[in-house]
DNA sequence: ACTATAGATGAAAACCTTTATCGTTTGTAC
DNA sequence: GTACAAACGATAAAGGTTTTCATCTATAGT
């Protein structure tokens, strides 16, 4: 399944969240994009509609939308964060271009026997994982090329 | 291979870097730990037994030695860094308890054959990857029992 | 429509982490 | 021991993110 802006306003409503013009223009940038984008970026991309929003208020609906699991951030984007729409709704992965930042979802992250060969070798009680790749997408590697 | 002090020295020397009083206290402090340390938690432990460290000289340390490669960075750990020595030199990964920050290496990560599948899949040149798991240790387990 | 209420906004200040600056100190090689 | 380059600590500066607060909607009840 994947999140419509519908189906967002509906989840965000639902747990008492207005869908405010601002808002409405956040989420437009980030589900926009196939790049995952910091903050800075999506503010400076939302100002050139709405030219009079605040920072604060870009921040503050990013961190809404993680709260609800409607964005995914990326780990290997260096200091910082960086965030993008959630694709799929179900459990998936990362596979980020070094070049432009774009990401394709994946989700047959088949980690399960790690994990249990982990959780016997140590006693750990394992909660979650963190998998995520880098490379460089097919555009990129032309322009390096050329 | 393990790192012991008297390697790291050497590397550091090799590279022309100084093995200073404070730069030694630091590694003591890293080194003695089986969990990730931020910057700001190794300055507090420094700081006991060597009161007049500065915190900018915490920072120039673990970027030299993060730089050298001497040390890990654990990526599920909150915002802020977090580092650990670099116990196996090798290629490794991290299992990370969110409860006392202990940290267990593991080397047999098989991730070639979703490398190849994804790189087929999308024309990606992958690069590189990160995987980190995340759990409760046989410890925090029993405390949180009790 | 009018008002009350709760929530959201933007500007500014505060906060926290990290890096740069600079005068002084320390290690190392001769 | 002297000379030199490197490292130190204190402080300031730079980023990035959150808090504060007065103002401004949006919504619901009248
Ligand atoms: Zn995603
Ligand atoms: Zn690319
Ligand atoms: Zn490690
Ligand atoms: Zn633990």
């Amino acid at each position: 399944m994947r999140l419509s802006e519908r189906k967002i306003s509906s989840i965000m409503k639902q747990r008492g969240y207005k869908l405010t013009p601002q808002r409405r223009a956040v989420l437009k940038i980030i589900m926009g994009s196939d790049n995952h984008l910091t903050p800075e970026a999506i503010y400076q991309s939302v100002r050139e509609e709405h030219q009079n929003i605040g920072l604060t208020t870009i921040y503050r609906t990013i961190n809404i939308l993680s709260e609800l699991g409607l964005i995914c951030e990326v780990h290997t984007a260096g200091s910082g964060r960086s965030y993008l729409v959630r694709r799929p709704l179900e459990h998936h992965h990362h596979l980020v271009c070094s070049g432009c930042n774009r990401v394709v979802d994946f989700s047959n992250c088949d980690l399960a026997d790690i994990e249990r060969k982990l959780s016997e070798g140590t006693g750990f009680k394992i909660e979650e994982h963190l998998l995520e790749f880098v490379g460089i997408c097919p555009d990129c590697q032309q322009t390096a090329e050329s």
